[in-house]
DNA sequence: CAGTGAGCGAGCTTCCGCTTGACTT
């Protein structure tokens, strides 16, 4: 259904957000149409300062962004080509900002400017939103307004209050410095967390005078709070006749999960394919320039109609009609603005694609998730029994879900965060009634400790962050990066400790106790904060705890709703938040003290010496000695070690590196941690020590081992050397490569390197040359457009050396 | 690449959301 008059070509001009949306949408337009993209924002405020006329209401300086200088030049001759502009950007706050300021900077005539939106990319949407069309919606415009202003109001004013009391270059704003918070306030619940034990008793059981294959496991659900109780237990069950007493079989049901949004999109791909944020976005991204899936960055559950068909097809042919049970899903998150569809694919009767591996599962995986939310609900049967001795109080009880119908779960099972879960294995229990007699085989009661809250993965911060109505599906990972790149917090694995636990086993009539080991606290890629994000956090706390809450946003989401349905206007908004704001902002300035996290751990026993924790000007550190003190000593704190927790025992281990282990050929061998973990310093050269080795306490024998495998390794590094030109053919990490001077260039897989006569070397470095010379010339022209700032570092470069010399002659 | 922990002081850093590339080991 296309407008009934004639349309000629170049006569329309759509503009959309994404280039790849562009593409598809002029198929489906067909001639008369041309759809360009505007890359997402065009304008924003002036970076070079506030961006704000305060004084004036407020008033922001758009200025067109350097990147987009090119993209808006472009559409603005298409513009002036054209008879009708067709603002398509997306149906929400900023999308209608971006149509608005595309208005303006294109500065295109109101009567031949269309605004359009559509949620979904099918010809039925499009041509519907053509025959639709509206007007700018300026309330909304103005509510996105008040949200970039208030965003750039609290990020310029805080981050430089931190430059000053705290370290320079660091960063506070409306959502970092929460999720900043979320962390830093897990680890703290961590840190002060107890683990308690308490004794949880499983018996395996049999019916009387009945086959061994009929065993029966269950437990008791109350838990012993020490080992006597326990103990007393299993002592009752030694002689105890138990029975049946109960069995009971209930019936439930399970539903799928909604489609993908790209917080849970995140989650799980991050749980079932170990994808990093960034990872996922960038796979998903390069799914969806290939035609294959939706849009990536999104908040809506919903699935268009036609998906909803094609899902019906699909799983009608692969597992038959009873399987398909067709739902629309409602989102649940705050905030949500839903102006896309799901993520899903984008042809769902294709369920493998070519592709690289990491977009096979991805793919997979979102194939998976669309497919079986359009599936029936699995139903299971949960049967449970209870075994009981009159002489304890509790019973044992044993359960099982029995799969009867598995619907979806044919499919997909979502996967949950809690790792510490056991594993349910579906567990057939034999067909028993009431008053059965049964014979115990054993009886365990196992020490079993509280478990501390979990840290935080990228993947569970989000959910959180998401639930808070904090953040946006196309901020999400970036954000949590730029935590990173401040060094707030830090994302890593760490090793777990040993402990041991009792178990007490009653078996043939015996009690036993044994002691056994487990390891526990073992984290894997999870955030952790430093201890610039701590201090950073605190200081925030302290002094903007009304911006740093965790409701914050939701609260002045509401009035951004307002300000779109006309009820406010945004600098009364803008202003009301101002006002206090500022005077706070004024208030820290003039009177908060630097601040640096200082802590007296204690006193070294062999100075007499206070020691301390804080934050040097390169980071944390420990301190012996007063400030005033000349013969003070200075370490860094090690992996993992913050300055709030570290003890005195860790902080004067510290100083017993650098350490001189002993002589090998009348050369000192030197033990140390540097910036890339434990090493041996020998003759001059610098060997890893890995993780394997302390430097604490290794001895001289395995630093000697250590070191004649380095040199052994050293001298096979060497395959041929052409010292007139200084080049080297080495083995290196990844193979083996040439090295002339510094610079590092690729052998040709089918070349041996052993072969390589130096006219053949020069040649490999010729042709690599080549391609490097151009990257240098374009970062040249480049360079030349934005080159204020780097001549004035050029320039400034000559004056230090000046300077130092100056200094020396002092 | 394996170490820093004074001062002097100019000039710089920074936010959140919308989009893609252009980069290197």
């Amino acid at each position: 259904m296309q407008p009934s008059r004639t349309i000629y070509m170049g006569e329309n001009l759509v503009i959309v957000e994404s280039p790849a949306k562009a593409k598809t949408i002029e198929k489906f337009l067909g001639s008369g149409f041309i759809v360009k993209s505007s890359f997402g924002h065009i304008r924003d405020l002036s970076k070079k300062n506030l961006g704000i006329d305060i004084e004036n209401g407020f008033e922001p300086d758009y200025l067109i962004s350097e990147d987009k200088t090119k993209v808006v030049s472009e559409l603005k001759n298409l513009a002036k080509k054209s008879k009708t502009v067709w603002l398509a950007s997306d149906e929400d706050r900023e999308g209608e900002a971006i149509a608005w300021h595309l208005q303006e900077a294109l500065e295109l005539d109101k009567s031949k400017t269309k605004r359009i939106v559509f949620h979904e990319i099918t010809k039925e949407a499009i041509t519907n939103a053509i025959n639709n069309p509206r007007d700018v919606n300026f309330n909304l415009v103005m509510a996105q307004q008040a949200r970039r202003v208030l965003d750039r109001l609290v990020g310029f004013e805080l981050s430089p209050i931190l430059w000053k009391k705290v370290r320079p270059k660091l960063s506070a704003g409306r959502v970092q410095s929460v999720a900043l918070r979320l962390i830093v306030e897990r680890e703290r619940e961590i840190q002060n967390f107890e683990a308690k034990s308490n004794y949880k008793i499983e018996g395996t059981f049999h019916p009387e005078q009945s086959e061994q294959s009929s065993i029966l496991k269950a437990e008791i659900t109350h838990r012993f709070s020490t080992s006597k109780e326990a103990l007393n237990v299993l002592e009752l069950c030694r002689t105890g006749n138990f029975i049946v007493t109960s069995t009971e079989k209930k019936e439930h049901s399970k539903s799928p999960a909604a489609p993908f949004t790209t917080s849970t999109l995140q989650q799980e791909a991050s749980r079932k394919l170990g994808f990093s944020l960034s990872q996922t976005m960038r796979v998903a991204q390069n799914l969806y320039e290939a035609g294959l899936i939706t849009y990536m960055r999104t908040d809506s559950v919903n699935l268009s109609k036609v998906a909803l068909n094609s899902s019906k097809k699909v799983i009608d042919n692969l597992f038959g009609p009873e399987y398909s049970k067709t739902r629309q899903y409602s989102t649940k998150s705050k905030g949500a603005q839903e102006a896309h569809e799901a993520i899903r694919p984008t042809y769902i009767e294709n369920r493998d694609i070519e592709a690289g591996a990491q977009e096979k599962k991805l793919y997979s995986l979102i194939w998976k998730r669309t497919v079986a939310s359009q599936m029936s609900d699995a139903i299971l049967e949960k049967t449970q029994i209870n075994i009981q001795t009159k002489e304890i109080e509790y019973p044992f009880v044993a359960t099982a879900d029995i799969i009867t119908f598995d619907g979806f779960l044919k499919l997909y099972i979502e996967s949950k965060d809690d790792e510490n879960s056991e594993e349910n294995l579906p567990m057939l229990l034999p067909n028993l009634v009431s008053g059965t007699s049964m014979d115990v085989i054993e009886i365990l009661a196992t020490e079993k400790f509280t478990q501390k809250p979990p840290r935080y993965t990228e993947a569970s911060l989000v959910k959180k962050l998401e639930e808070l109505g904090i953040g946006r599906p196309s901020t999400y990972a970036p954000t949590i990066s730029t935590l990173g790149q401040r060094g707030y917090i830090i994302k890593e694995s760490r090793e777990g400790n040993e402990r041991s636990y009792h178990q007490y086993r009653l078996y043939d009539g015996d009690i036993k106790d044994t002691i056994k080991k487990e390891i526990w606290g073992t984290e894997k890629n999870k955030l952790f904060p430093e201890d610039i994000g701590i201090l950073v956090t605190d200081f925030l706390v302290e002094h903007f705890r009304s911006i740093i809450d965790y409701n914050f946003t939701a609260k002045i989401e509401e009035d951004f709703d307002k300000v779109a349905t006309g009820k406010l206007v945004w600098n009364k908004l803008i202003s009301d938040f101002y006002t206090p704001f500022h005077s706070i902002v004024e208030d820290t300035l003039a009177t908060s003290k630097p601040t640096n996290a200082e802590r007296l751990l204690g006193v070294d026993p062999k100075t007499g010496k206070s020691v301390y924790s804080r934050l040097g000007r390169f980071g944390p550190l420990v301190q012996i000695g007063e400030a005033d003190d000349p013969d003070k000593k200075y370490m860094s704190l090690g992996k993992g070690q913050l300055i709030e927790t570290i003890t005195i025992d860790q902080a004067l281990k510290l100083f017993e590196l650098p350490r001189v282990v002993g002589e090998y050929n009348n050369q000192e061998i030197i033990c140390a941690i540097g910036r890339f973990g434990p090493y041996i310093k020998y003759e001059g050269s610098f060997i890893s020590l890995g993780k394997d080795n302390n430097p604490y306490d290794i001895d001289i024998d395995k630093c000697i081992e250590i070191i004649n495998n380095h040199k052994i390794k050293e001298a096979q590094k060497h395959i041929k050397s052409f010292p007139e030109q200084d080049i080297q053919v080495l083995n290196g990490r990844f193979g083996p490569y040439i090295k002339r001077g510094k610079d590092n260039f690729k052998i040709p897989k089918n070349v041996d390197p052993a072969s390589l006569e130096i006219e053949d070397i020069l040649k490999i470095i010729d042709s690599a040359g080549s391609t490097k010379k151009s990257t240098v010339s374009k970062k040249g022209t480049a360079a030349k457009k934005s080159t204020p700032t780097k001549k004035s570092t050029t320039t400034k470069k000559s004056t230090p050396t000046k300077k130092s010399k100056t200094a020396k002659s002092k």
